[in-house]
DNA sequence: TATGAATGAGCATTCATTCAT
DNA sequence: TATGAATGAATGCTCATTCAT
């Protein structure tokens, strides 16, 4: 009841393979509305009210649907994070080496944030889900379970000789993710760039970032 | 009246030159209670009576110093944003090579993160800040002049040979800007990496990302 | 929603014919309770916890009723001028000449005042009402109705030569309804007199106001 | 201290006998602000700060002139309400019959309230002295004096038959009263008539009113 | 005289949430 | 499923007033 899928029961699962979409997860209404009003008001800023009158529904219907404001936020986080380590996997999978894994992987976070950036920045708002709610630890192990799969490959591209990253790996990572979140404070997609091309430049400086040498064959 | 500086002329000017302050800002009572609240709560998940108890005055107090709730953010948003130019531009003149340069004013970030993260997060609060309040214009002039001051650099890396970045400058610049602004989110002071670790290494990471090439001679 | 007629449907419509009704209007609770407050303390001096205590409901139940404060008073006001409207067209209808229709007329605008000192009262409280108040035009509208309806049978009167007045007729109905209105400032139902006794008293002097000649056949 | 005439020993006294005076009362720059502000918002609705602010004090300056806000109610009060009397007094006096007697008392009040709106409005505020303050008797009593003064020009003509008025005197002075009351409600000095044509208007619609007989020679 | 700074109490309004239907 | 109607608690903000200087 609390969940993404409340209308649609297979709503917000990503196709595996498919890390290079970059349209918006479909998303039942009340979560839609949710998302936009989050992405431009923030959490706190958010009034049930507004998400329910942008969804064109009742109040008691909105908590039919879900058991409060929380869980329309752990709902979103969850369609958010699941669609991001699907496709990180699915981009890691998809690559023979380091370079290339960590390439794909840059590609497809990237391209989530532009997909979608009023869901990826639902992201931020994890630091206002109470401490204590359970479903925030399934969240938390969802995005550490992404951030290993990365530090894996950085850690396999360092004894293969691929990167060369003097200090702490981990950090190095949270450096390149880093970039990667802020993306959605900035793009717009009615600015310049592509998705596509965003997505690449910055595969391109976190290969950089990481010490892959210049000389290596090309990562497309 | 609706300045940072209202109990202390001068309080919030940092001395130029001092670049690697590794010290919080000294601010009013008013403003380090919001800006505390702020960082834990957020703008619109902090109530003016949080401020106004966490500083220890009265209510009618609190709005006697600022003219609002949207006053207060303006006052530490602007406290912010001047002590990060000072140190830009500071942490630059201090360097005789693009790549030096980068490198001061990647670590000057950093540390200004790490030294007084409360505050450093509190520019990502600009989304509330009525689009017409006149103040914000002040600030983002502020942010863009620091930028252009860091594109500045990396163009003359670029003419220079120092730096080797094939697509857009601009854009890398959001890069590394970005993973900087992110630090706010991880790090925490009692954790095992000092300001001064991690400014370092994000002072490498940086010169990597824009392909500064690894034989020449070292920054410290 | 911000209508007077919540509760009940028809809550505030006056028959039509029943000019000398000596009854208060019936209106919903929260509107009785702030008739009868806005009349002690005014508008300004009124808070809506007054209101909402006298009408033995809580505060966000008035706002489930009425948009706002504003609202209330403009609900009460439509009901106001809407019934003296009302009452105002059937006494005109009822007279057979000039002389019988300002009688009539008169009789029944200060039944009205007596009949409910509280609503009539709050006419004055008009001046508070934001002048770009999309209801004030509307209330305006009626009340100059009221007055053109007025001003018509001065003119029938003195073409038929049943009114004698020199100067400006307008100014003449000013005086005449600026007598009535202010009967709501020195009325007690629990006085001397009775509404009936006041309403032909000023009835009688308005007609000698208007210069009608006293050896016509009376109006009672 | 909470007298009128702080500042300035006689600044409200009006000059008995000059009760044709078309200009407003000079009052202390406080008062004249209270005035404008009780005018345009009530008093209620007009803060002490609007008034100090109008008046270009400080709050603690306001405060030295004046007990508190109610104080400066009396004062306003107490200055309208003498200056009215004042002019009522010599207005009767100016006059040899009943007939003159009223139609000068008409015209001085409504040349009272045409002169100073503002000041004359402020009677209406009455409601909102406390009932146990102790400037209301005075307030009160002053009132009385000067309705006693035109009911006595009243009786003494319907003694003289110059006036006939049927049913209550008392209730006919209200009639009188009130009309010229609501004059500061609709009266504007940049409207077409001035305050002497809708004076000499009244003062004859009065005459009128109480039957005073048509053939007699002129007041004027 | 004058005022900068302070405050307890109150303001209109909205919040997330619930319940009877 | 769906919703009209309700509410305790909180929101941002202002009130009249005071006091130390």
């Amino acid at each position: 009841m609390s969940t993404a899928a409340t209308d649609e029961p297979d709503a917000v699962a990503t196709a595996s393979g498919d890390w290079r979409q970059v349209e918006p997860l479909y998303l039942p209404v009340t979560l839609a509305a949710a998302k936009d009003a989050f992405h431009e008001r923030g959490f706190h800023g958010t009034s049930i009210r507004d998400i329910a009158s942008r969804a064109g529904v009742s109040l008691p219907t909105l908590y039919y649907h879900h058991e409060n404001k929380q869980g329309i936020l752990v709902a979103l986080l969850e369609a958010g994070i699941s669609s991001i380590l699907n496709r990180v996997r699915a981009a890691i999978a998809d690559g023979d080496t380091p370079r290339q894994q960590l390439s794909n992987a840059i590609e497809t976070i990237v391209l989530h944030m532009t997909a979608d950036l009023q869901l990826a920045s639902v992201g931020r708002e994890l630091r206002y889900l109470d401490s204590d709610n359970p479903h925030r630890q399934h969240y938390v192990g969802m995005r550490t379970e992404m951030e290993d799969l990365l530090a894996d490959v950085l850690r396999r591209g360092m004894a293969s000789g691929d990167f060369q990253i003097p200090g702490d790996v981990r950090e190095v990572l949270r450096y390149l993710l880093g970039a990667c979140q802020e993306v959605t404070t900035w793009y717009r997609p009615e600015g310049a760039r592509s998705p596509a091309q965003v997505a690449e430049s910055y595969a391109a400086t976190s290969l950089r970032a990481v010490g892959a040498s210049f000389d290596t064959t090309d990562h497309t």
